[in-house]
DNA sequence: TTCGTTGTTTATAATTATTCTAAAGAAGAT
DNA sequence: ATCTTCTTTAGAATAATTATAAACAACGAA
């Protein structure tokens, strides 16, 4: 499989040495054709179904912390008990359909660009992202 | 002094009996000029500062919800480990500082509008947010 | 007013997501 | 192979929030 070299590559990149345990995350991460959203619960138990394998709840927050810190996950500000991310880290914006708890892709375009016109002296913008909840 | 008949009221439309903590907690909320962004622990403490009498923290977190769930109070969606709350229940968007760990209002006009263009069968929009991360 | 009812406050316990700890194990360098 | 450094893990610690239940206060009818 070609993928185990970039999940070596994006753990080293993350200055992690590549275990079973995080090859077997980033198997659930990263194999993906589309964009995964996702709490730490939703993958630490997808880890179990897909790999068969168990990884300790310790080691999956370790991880991903190290990956969002790299910048390979995004964490998505959404007001739950359990904080989001996202494996499409390329700016975009997000509905969030309240009674599902799910997110959902917007494209930049689905929004068009959002100009800020409102500066604070001395501080500069580091991102711009726009959540619309939705509800049945 | 007028505000507290307006306190008694607010309390009212949310099914609470007006009692001398929560007419605290209304003096703090809401007899103000500037929209005021807050966490539950700064409420609790600003309320012994500014009443000089205690409210227990069970009584902040309930008086704090049945306000929200009635449309006095608004909830910001930042990650954070606290939730975050705002007196301007009005449509509008946020800075916020991740250093200082602040709020800062942004006006609609500040943003321009926003058009979704994307839409989900059975699902309509129920807010729209923007949040801009500021750094330094 | 007084009394009965219903709602409220509070200390404290429970819950739960997340982080920390430290011991045993695995990876990498030489 | 050996040594060093990093990693995994179970379990404990932390901290925000929610639940509990007993003492207390507001309300309305009599
Ligand atoms: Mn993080
Ligand atoms: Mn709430
Ligand atoms: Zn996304
Ligand atoms: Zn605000």
């Amino acid at each position: 499989m070609t993928s185990k070299q970039e999940f070596i590559e994006k753990l080293r990149n993350s200055s992690l040495r590549p275990t079973k345990q995080r090859i077997n995350i980033c198997e659930v991460l990263f194999n993906r054709d589309k964009t995964f959203h996702f709490t730490i619960n939703d993958l630490f138990k997808l880890i179990k179904d897909k790999t068969g394998e168990k990884v300790s709840l310790a080691t999956v927050y370790n991880t991903v912390h190290a990956f969002h810190k790299k910048g390979y996950l995004k964490e998505i500000p959404i007001n739950s008990n359990q904080t989001y991310f996202d494996t499409n880290v390329t700016d975009h914006h997000h509905f969030f359909d309240v009674k599902e708890e799910k997110l959902i892709d917007l494209k930049n375009e689905d929004v068009g660009p959002i100009e800020i016109q409102k500066s604070i002296p001395g501080k500069k913008i580091k991102s711009v992202e726009v959540l619309v909840k939705l509800e049945d």
